[in-house]
DNA sequence: CTGACCACAACTTTCGAAATTATAGGTGTA
DNA sequence: TACACCTATAATTTCGAAAGTTGTGGTCAG
């Protein structure tokens, strides 16, 4: 039943119904990430269950979900608060995700078969489709960009062998997410040469230079992580 | 209300209580280490909720974290399954977890102090009341050895500073514990030079030989891979 | 004026029933 | 006989209310 194409606010209505129609655990990570709740900001079941329409029960097991994902913190008897941030955690967080991604790339370099390959050419083109549009038209659409971005850094190693590797890589990277938010704002960090840098990594891959595909990736990533850690 | 003094099987009410008062999370993670479910099978709410005396909504919430701990899957409308096991997860697992604990415990060397120090004297000490006692001893006692164990791998590496490379570590050992188990009624697997093996790796982490630690635990840990590979 | 104690309010936590969804068995038709 | 559909059964999933806890403000004694 999706009768989008009826609705007269079309583009408008295409993503809010996807954000709408999402479970709970996804909308609740997705607003910690936009810091729509601060850190440490106490999360109250009364007002959850209102904002998105669940039960107590429901929402206590997304929330239980999202501590263990580290994204909230729990207290027995005090109830759920939003995870703190720091630049300390921002600095082991990318620490950790660039040792993983950097094997992981590499592991799907040498395991990799056709349907790899096309998937990142697939997914890099709709991540480009954004990353090419001037300033403006880029900030109106960020969420797509971070679906986007996750999704060709996830197509890059998802022929990787290691099973925990790459669940290990995942659970940093969304950590990431929620520290990378904080460089929205900035023409640097939201434009900048995040265009070349993505679809370069992708040439250095896609030519199953596993070296030269490492080394991108750490600049890629270290490069925002330095830039967010300023404006902390 | 613990009238366990009065109960006339002191010994067995003893350690019976102390599980049955623990929370469903920690118990029912317990009973799938111990492979008390058979991996792959299906967990029930009918029977759990019987099992272990609650409603269906907390054991919701607990299988959910189990399930982000990897101890579960959980496909959407089909209930909740205990994870399938491998040798090659064995072996991935252990990688991750070899290489975590070399770096947490460099780093626990370098920063530790008094109280590190002292808590790995007296939780070694616990752990080897255990492990001294003769083979049939230690086996009646093995739930409590494999508690006792965990604690002393703990307390090596509670010094060290960083908080996610802590976190992950400690996720890549819960997943060791299930497989540690199937080496727990042979002799080798279950005795040999695991006393003196403890003992060598807090001599030199307390020496703060950080090289000699190192290599001494990744024996130490892979040793015990490989006899659980070859019983699996 | 200070400290402890008590009662009230707000919140978390748990439970069991109701609604929804998947599964298996059986019936009818080609 | 094979296939599809429909029904009955069994499971998961969700919800709202009741029970239990923690925090707070006020009162009374010292």
């Amino acid at each position: 039943m999706p009768p989008n194409s009826l609705d007269p606010t079309i583009s408008q209505s295409l993503t809010r119904d996807r954000a709408e129609n999402r479970d709970v655990l996804t909308r609740l990570r997705t607003d910690i990430v936009s810091s729509e709740f601060a850190p440490e900001a106490r999360l109250k079941f009364a007002e959850m269950t209102k904002r998105y329409d669940v039960g107590v029960g429901t929402l206590r097991e997304a929330l239980s979900q999202l501590s263990s994902e580290g994204f909230v913190t729990v207290e027995a008897g005090k109830g759920f608060r939003v995870a703190p941030v720091s630049a300390e955690e921002l600095l082991e967080i990318t620490d950790h995700f660039i040792n993983f991604e950097k094997r992981a790339v590499r592991e799907a370099i040498e395991h990799g078969g056709e349907d790899w390959e096309t998937n990142i050419v697939a997914v890099h083109h709709r991540l480009s489709l954004i990353e090419g549009l001037p300033w403006e038209r880029r900030m109106e659409r960020h969420s797509e960009w971070v679906e986007r971005h996750r999704e060709f850094h996830e197509a890059l190693v998802s022929a990787c062998q290691g099973q925990w590797l790459f669940r290990l890589r995942s659970i940093m990277f969304d950590q990431l997410d929620r520290y990378r938010f904080v460089t929205k704002r900035t023409p640097e960090g939201m434009g900048g040469r995040k265009f070349e840098e993505h679809r370069d990594i992708m040439t250095a891959t896609l030519a199953r230079d596993a070296d030269l595909a490492s080394s991108l990736i750490e600049q890629h990533i270290r490069d925002t992580s330095e830039r967010a850690i300023k404006l902390l």
